[in-house]
DNA sequence: CGCATTTAGTTACCTAGATAACTATATAAG
DNA sequence: CTTATATAGTTATCTAGGTAACTAAATGCG
């Protein structure tokens, strides 16, 4: 039982990304620049490096989203006084497409959840939450 | 508790994968590229449509992974009859790497669920596969 | 046999993650 | 004030996934 236990871990995630990416399609958002601009969306004016942190990823990872996205103008930069850091804010069609996006995400999750009872659910959260802190704690 | 389920999941398997490819770093192999010697070593010699399939990855992300694992020579490629095809096996390195892998990543899979019960392991891993399947399945 | 269709694999190009090494600005220490 | 150090962001380059469109070989059918 504890064979493949995260093969199966991996497989499901490439295969919900791939299905999640192909439903944003309409929107013409892939999901990762979703979750930028969530980031963005709930704490603006933003540094790339707020966003770094807060999604776990690298920062040139982020450099290369952003820079997407604001050639789509659905991101925009607000002034600062620091010089080295940009801080950064949603534009009306940036906020719009979020919005949609968020509905497409939404329904796609609990539609997936449909048919799952409430604590296999939260044992999952939980177990997948014990291993995540534990990858990123000890060691 | 619905909420973040899947970013959750999505999370943790970045975590994993980025941890695991600094452990491999010793073998000089990439976990996917591991994923990939396994296939060929469970049924050589094996064509890239069948690691395809196995893996359910896409054909021109194996081709990729294969070129360079044959450049590295942990692969070799067998006659085949089909002129199409390619069958492709082990090289005596490949095995011996493959092996090393194998052990490191039994290694890191099983300290890592560690201190999990048997019965949230099991309802974790099945409702996993529940998920994948809908995902894979309807629609 | 000859032609249409399927199948194996490749090529070109896209997003998305990573590391390493860099620039420029801000801050802290002496 | 000056210099050392820390921080924000970028660039280059790597693996790893995807789609679309292609070539070449095998197979099926009339």
């Amino acid at each position: 039982m504890r064979d493949g236990f995260f093969h199966q871990q991996l497989q499901f995630t490439r295969s919900f990304k791939k299905k999640l990416n192909g439903e944003l399609a309409e929107v013409g958002l892939f999901h990762s620049q979703w979750l930028v601009l969530y980031c963005i969306k709930k704490q603006q004016p933003v540094t790339l490096v707020d966003i770094s942190n807060y999604l776990d990823v690298e920062k040139p990872t982020i450099t290369r989203t952003v820079k997407r996205l604001r050639e789509e103008e659905l991101v925009e930069e607000a002034p600062s006084r620091d010089k080295r850091e940009k801080r950064l804010r949603l534009t009306v069609t940036g906020e719009e497409n979020f919005e949609r996006g968020k509905q497409i995400i939404t329904r796609f999750e609990t539609e997936l959840l449909e048919g799952l009872s409430d604590s296999d659910i939260e044992t999952t959260a939980n177990t997948l939450q014990f291993l995540r802190k534990k990858l990123n704690g000890g060691d």
